[in-house]
DNA sequence: CTCTTTTTTGTAATCGATTACATTTTTATT
DNA sequence: AATAAAAATGTAATCGATTACAAAAAAGAG
C-alpha cells in the first residue's frame, strides 16, 4: 500500500494525498476528510525510506555505545534510555542504537553521518583525552554530549555534581555529625572537582570539621583508604562514589563499628543495602539530553543544562538520627 | 558526495561503482580498483534512505521497550543489549530502540513494518494474556521472542531455568546440605515451573529432602515467607529470584542467624551482597536474539535456543563449604 | 582476419515519497 | 456577467541508490 493507491482510491493525487499527510497547505475539507478515511481504512504508513530520501532528514538520532560485555556498573543504561524514550515517544522520533570499541570508532560516527542515517547523535563516555575529541570539533553536526568536560565547550547535560557533593555534607550535619570524612575520588576528571567543590561549599556554611582522603571510585580503594584511617576520629562518611561506600561498608562489617555512610550515585544496590546516597537522575539526563539533541537539529537554540540531584535518605544515615 | 560524483571522479558509470560497493558482478580489477581508491580518497558512504528505498530492505530491526520510569530491576537492559550489538556490530545491523505503553502498543509494531523501516523485531516481557500474542500470530513478519511462553510457538530464545533449578540444588548438595528449603516464585509464569522441575529433578538424584514454599519474586515476598518457616529445621535455602533471596538475606541478618543461601538472576547486588546466585546469561540471550532475528529475516531456517545458566558462588555458600 | 562467445560497461527505469510550478476551480469584486 | 484574486488540485521533476537490459569491448575459434 502506497500513496499511490490511496490517492486512486480516494480519486485525487498523490500530492493532495501528500499534502494531507504533512498538513502542509491547504486541501479543501472535504477532500482532506475523504483521503484520511480511506488512509484509516487501509492503515496506510508512508514508506520510510522514500520520505527521508526525498526530505532530506530522518526523525532518526543515534547512540553509539561502547560495547563492554561485563563492566561493574552498568546501572545507567536504563534509566537513561528511558529518558531519552520518554522524549523521543511524545515526538515521534527513533533511537538508532550502534556500538563501537574503543580504538577505531570515529568511523562508526563517520559512517553515521555520511549516510543519512541519523540527524544528531549522542555522546557519551566522553574522557579527557578522548579521540572522539578533535573529531567532534572538526564537524558540523547535531551532538548532545552527556557529562561535562573539562577542556571543551561542547554543548552538553550534566547532573549538578556540586550540589550533590553539598547535599551530601548537609544532610550529615543535619543528623548531627561534626567530624566529617570525605572520600574523594581521583584528582583528574571533572566529576572530582565539582563534587569536592560542593563539599568545600557545604564546609563553609555548616559547622563541621572536614577531612578529605582519596580513593578512585572502586570498591576496592574505598576499603583501602578506610583501613588506614582511625574510625573513631569521625562520626560521619560521605564517599563521592556509591562503590567506594560500599568498600568503607564492607570494612564496617568486619569491624562491627558503624558510622552515618553517604555514597553518591545511587546504584540500585545502594537500595538494596539500605546506603543513602546522591541520586543522578539519569532518567532527566536522558530525557533533557533527547529534547537538546532535537532542538539542536531542527535549528532551535540550545542551552547547557545542569540536572539537579537528589538525595536518598535510607538506614546508613537514618538510624543515627537524634 | 553521492555515487554520480563518485562515477565522474573515476571515469565510469554510476552502474560500475555500484558494483563495486556491492560486489555484485564482475568488474574488471583494474576499474575496481580505480573506484576503490576514489571512494576511499573522499570518504564516500552511500545513503542509507536510497538503499533501503531501492532494496526495499533495510539492515534495520527493533526492540520496543516498554518504558518504565522506575523499575525494581532494570539490570537486564544493558547486557542484553550489549549481545545484540555484539552480533550487530559484526554484521553491520544496526537496531532501532523505539518505546511503548503498554496499552495501545501494537499501533508501534504497525508503524514498524508498515513504514518499511525494520526487517524484523524482538519482542521482550511477553506475558501470559498479553495482547501482542493475537499479533503476533496474524503477521507474516520476521520476529523472536525473548522468553518462552506457555501457550504459543513463537520462535524464543530463553535461558535453560530447569537447568538453573538443578544448579542450585546439586551446588546445595555439594557443600553438604541435606534439609533444603525451596522458595519457589508463584505459580503462572513459566519461569517458575520450569525452575520448579530443575529442582524436582535434583531432588531425585542426589539424596536430600526438599521442602517448597511459595513466595511471588518479591524481596518483601521473600521476607515474609521465611518468617513462617523455623530457619533450624533446614540447612540450606534456595530462591527462585535473587530478590526473594535479598528478603531472605534480611531476615537472617535480623535474627543473626545464617543458613546457605541462592538466589537465582544473579542481579548486579548480589556480587555486592556476595550471595551465590544463577546466572542467567543475558548477554549470550542477546547476542543469541540478534543472530536467529538476522537469519530469520534472510530466510535462513531457525531454531529456538536454550542458553545454558551457571551458577555463581559467592560467600553466602561458600563460607559454609565443609 | 572475421565471426562467435564472453566479459565488462553503460543507459535508463525504478523504488515511494515531496514539492515547485502549472492548471483548474472557486470565490470575490465591480 | 465579466474579470480578478484566491484556493484547491494536479503534473512531473526530484532525492540517490540498484539493476534489467542493451551495447561495447575483449577474448577465443577457425
Amino acid at each position: 500500500m502506497k500513496i499511490k493507491d490511496i490517492a486512486e482510491l480516494a480519486g485525487v493525487s498523490v500530492a493532495t494525498v501528500s499534502r494531507v499527510i504533512n498538513n502542509s497547505s491547504k486541501v479543501k475539507e472535504e477532500t482532506k476528510n475523504k483521503v484520511l478515511e480511506i488512509i484509516k481504512k487501509y492503515g496506510y504508513e508512508p514508506d520510510f525510506s522514500a520520505k527521508s530520501l526525498r526530505k532530506r532528514s530522518s526523525n532518526l538520532f543515534g547512540l553509539v555505545m561502547r560495547r563492554n560485555h561485563i563492566t561493574e556498573n552498568d546501572s545507567y543504561t536504563h534509566p537513561f534510555l528511558n529518558g531519552i524514550l520518554e522524549y523521543f515517544f511524545h515526538n515521534d522520533l527513533k533511537l538508532i542504537l550502534d556500538s563501537h570499541e574503543k580504538k577505531n570508532c570515529i568511523v562508526h560516527y563517520e559512517k553515521l553521518i555520511k549516510s543519512n542515517l541519523v540527524n544528531g547523535f549522542f555522546i557519551t563516555d566522553l574522557e579527557d583525552n578522548d579521540e572522539r575529541i578533535e573529531f567532534l570539533n572538526s564537524i558540523n553536526f547535531p551532538y548532545i554530549v552527556i557529562g561535562r568536560n573539562n577542556k571543551n565547550n561542547f554543548i552538553y547535560v550534566d547532573p549538578d555534581n556540586e550540589l550533590g557533593g553539598y547535599l551530601g555534607i548537609k544532610h550529615l550535619n543535619e543528623i548531627g555529625c561534626k567530624n566529617i570524612l570525605f572520600i574523594s575520588g581521583s584528582l583528574g576528571p571533572a566529576v572530582t572537582y565539582q563534587r569536592l567543590n560542593g563539599v568545600l561549599n557545604a564546609k563553609k556554611d555548616f559547622n563541621i570539621n572536614l577531612d578529605i582522603v582519596y580513593g578512585d571510585f572502586s570498591r576496592k580503594s574505598g576499603y583501602d583508604v578506610i583501613k588506614k584511617i582511625n574510625l573513631t576520629d569521625y562520626d560521619g562518611i560521605f564517599c563521592s562514589s556509591d562503590l567506594m561506600a560500599y568498600g568503607v561498608y564492607d570494612y564496617m562489617n568486619e569491624k562491627n563499628y558503624y558510622l552515618p555512610l553517604i555514597g553518591f550515585d545511587d546504584l540500585p544496590s545502594s537500595k538494596i543495602l539500605k546506603i543513602s546516597s546522591i541520586n543522578q537522575n539519569i532518567y532527566q539526563i536522558g530525557y533533557n539530553a533527547a529534547k537538546m539533541l532535537h532542538y539542536l537539529s531542527s535549528g532551535r537554540e540550545v542551552k547547557n543544562v545542569i540536572i539537579p540531584v537528589d538525595i536518598s535518605i535510607r538506614e546508613s544515615t537514618l538510624k543515627f538520627k537524634k
